[in-house]
DNA sequence: AAAAAATAGATAAATTTATATCGAATGGCA
DNA sequence: TGCCATTCGATATAAATTTATCTATTTTTT
């Protein structure tokens, strides 16, 4: 039987997170010329297992690898991209435009992988009929009628965090399928609803925790 | 034999990454009045499973939880942040004042967690001498020099990501030891260099991948 | 034709994470 | 005082995930 590539495949939430930086490495070496890329040399330049690399790669690919030679670079580029969802883009509305909320919504990089932030929301009213970017600043009030008109399925949070779960409620109850929090809360939603959260503490934590370990043990 | 509190005990990382979740919660608790606080109070509030939260807080907790009343507040909140290392202030430095850089430099959050960001580092002579917030910016002639002198153990990197490597290199080589990174890109660091990513564009690879699966089986 | 490089697939081992269950301790309340 | 629900600690169990290992196959190079 033909091996199953590409459809209805599970790749793990670990080999996901590793596509994208699979894509931009491999779209380097495509734009120094190269024709075809080996897992093996994927794996050395990123400094990860290779058959970790293989793996992931064989899931994604539309095609099998070349043995000796490796998977062709453009094809593979474009069943990365594809897979990742490059290609179709996803609309998102930003709620909350402070610093870090602007921030997300001036950055160019999320447009190239499929992300279209439409617009933000604010409470502020000094902010209201503002452009940020090329992006306008509505009311909060306006939300609803947008996500409803438009069928736009992610939200991005970036209100403080005891204003997150409202938010994140009225985002629910207007119809976003998918939450990209960046708030300092856990939101509760109903089954079905995906969360990513954005925890900048947690990470910390975890950071400076092993360090103080590796101090302490090297001591 | 008694429990061992406290003392070389293994913490997960997925439990360290709750724990500072748990610590916000808690502390809104205290200051509410609250005397007590039991695991599976908090579990209800941060909907997460009750056996999980205790298994968590009787990890870090130096004293063992009173059956029927849960954990005294005061004693538990100091446990938490001294295993979080709130109280011993790490210093760290950033490199790369843009817009992102500047976000974190200003973030007051960040040194009520213990971590004081101290100097920022740029190539831009523009910024150079100027302020963020109460933060000088430097040239990065200046951060070698800087690192040895003040034996910062902690740097941030917020650098377009083809700069990411070099400034990790030469973070390394004057010393740093734990690299939190914002560029996208994989790090290439000895053995022993703790690095932790922020990686933005995979976090949203995972969500939009899920959303697009759920939409997908929902049609 | 032989050797080398790289892939694919299958399976096993290890690690991590989450959940369930049990007895024991405590404190409120009749 | 004594019952009883609540909560804890500890161990065991289950599930998920990641990593590693092994074998066979294909293709290019020599």
């Amino acid at each position: 039987m033909a091996t199953q590539h590409n459809t209805s495949l599970v790749v793990q939430k670990s080999t996901l997170s590793r596509l994208p930086l699979y894509y931009s490495h491999i779209r380097k070496m495509q734009q120094q010329g190269e024709k075809y890329v080996s897992a093996a040399a994927v794996a050395q330049s990123l400094n990860l297992n290779p058959v970790l690399v293989r793996k992931d790669l064989s899931g994604v690919s539309s095609v099998e690898g070349k043995p000796r030679a490796g998977f062709e670079i453009d094809t593979l580029l474009n069943d990365l991209s594809e897979f990742l969802g490059y290609n179709n883009v996803d609309e998102a509305i930003l709620v909350g435009v402070g610093s870090l909320g602007r921030l997300i919504l001036t950055n160019k990089e999320f447009s190239s992988m499929g992300l279209n932030i439409t617009v933000g929301f604010d409470k502020d009213p000094d902010l209201h009929g503002l452009q940020v970017g090329d992006k306008f600043i509505l009311p909060m009030e306006k939300m609803e009628s947008y996500i409803k008109r438009t069928g736009v399925k992610i939200g991005i949070i970036t209100v403080p965090a005891d204003q997150a779960q409202a938010v994140c409620d009225q985002m629910v109850e207007c119809g976003i399928l998918a939450i990209w929090n960046f708030a300092f809360t856990l939101l509760n939603v109903p089954q079905g609803i995906l969360v990513k959260n954005e925890n900048l503490p947690s990470s910390l934590a975890v950071l400076s925790q092993q360090l103080a370990k590796k101090l302490n043990s090297n001591k």
